[in-house]
DNA sequence: CTTTTTCCCTGGACGC
DNA sequence: TGCGTCCAGGGAAAAA
């Protein structure tokens, strides 16, 4: 669940505990974290390494490391790297100064890999990041075009934007007043363009509000929940015309929309 | 190639 | 109160 602006909030916290420091030990307490590879394997890559940076690229974060390597995280539905003590403990980084880098995950999606090469790595399965020069109204409409999937499915895909999930989808569709239903390939240019800018300012602020937090736990800190135009406001209002919102199921996930100012 | 479906996993919500 | 069932979701993998 943590998307893009969830996973730059996480990036923004991990930076100053991790950048200089040293991997002094890595302890994996989830074999299923670092599959197929063994947790002894990895933790024997990483021990010792120094890491110089911590970057994040769509739902990845990236430790990158002064080998030129890096350990790629994804959170998936509930990881995340608290502040104070939390049970699902399933990792822990402890570093040159001593301190303590807990990583916890509920649900046990999450996932941790050694990349040599992690730029390669991740130019391979991901598209542009929607907040960076390759996010052109010209390359969406590129990927978009003869597709006959939903305009949500698309999305959702992270070779055609990187970063979106289920909750900044439903934002992005609200705000470029398209119905997630809508055939991918069958957007007017000036949709696409529409569409394109709901993307990015939908991210822009979750980002700026420090992303979502759901209550569970799993979110940080944030309060982009009380902006939500669409997701979960069943019955609601909508925020541009009063109709109350409908939820439906699109692409296998849940979705909220307007039926009034999202035409179908 | 595309699109759809299944699966992984746990805790919270809900019905009885 | 305590069960059983359903649901949430990202993405890999399989199926269509």
């Amino acid at each position: 669940m943590p998307e893009l602006p969830e996973v730059e909030t996480v990036r923004a916290h991990l930076e100053p505990l991790l950048t200089g420091r040293r991997l002094e030990r890595v302890e994996i307490h989830d074999p299923r974290l670092v599959r197929p590879l063994e947790p002894a394997e990895v933790a024997a890559e990483l021990q010792g390494e120094r890491v110089v940076a911590v970057e994040r690229r769509g739902k990845y974060l990236i430790v990158r490391l002064a080998s030129g390597g890096a350990l790629l995280v994804h959170l998936r539905m509930t990881g995340g790297f608290p502040s104070e003590a939390a049970s699902h403990e399933r990792a822990v980084l402890t570093l040159d100064d001593g301190s303590r880098v807990p990583y916890r995950d509920t649900r046990r999606f999450g996932t941790w890999m050694v990349a040599s090469d992690p730029d390669a790595y991740l130019a391979g399965r991901l598209g542009p990041e929607p907040l960076g020069p390759g996010f052109t109204t010209a390359f969406l409409a590129k990927r978009l075009a003869g597709r006959t999937a939903p305009v949500k499915a698309a999305i959702l895909d992270q070779r055609t934007v990187a970063g979106l999930g289920n909750i900044y989808a439903d934002e992005s569709l609200w705000r470029a007043r398209l119905h997630p239903r809508r055939l991918a390939g069958e957007l007017t240019k000036a949709e696409v363009a529409r569409l394109r800018r709901g993307v990015i300012d939908a991210l822009e602020r979750g980002i700026a509000l420090r992303g979502a937090d759901l209550g569970d736990g799993v979110y940080g800190d944030g309060s982009m929940q009380d902006e939500f135009h669409a997701y979960g406001r069943t019955g609601e209002p909508c925020d541009r015309c009063g109709t109350p919102i409908v939820r439906t199921t699109v692409a296998g996930r849940g979705s909220w929309f307007c039926p009034r100012c999202q035409v179908a």
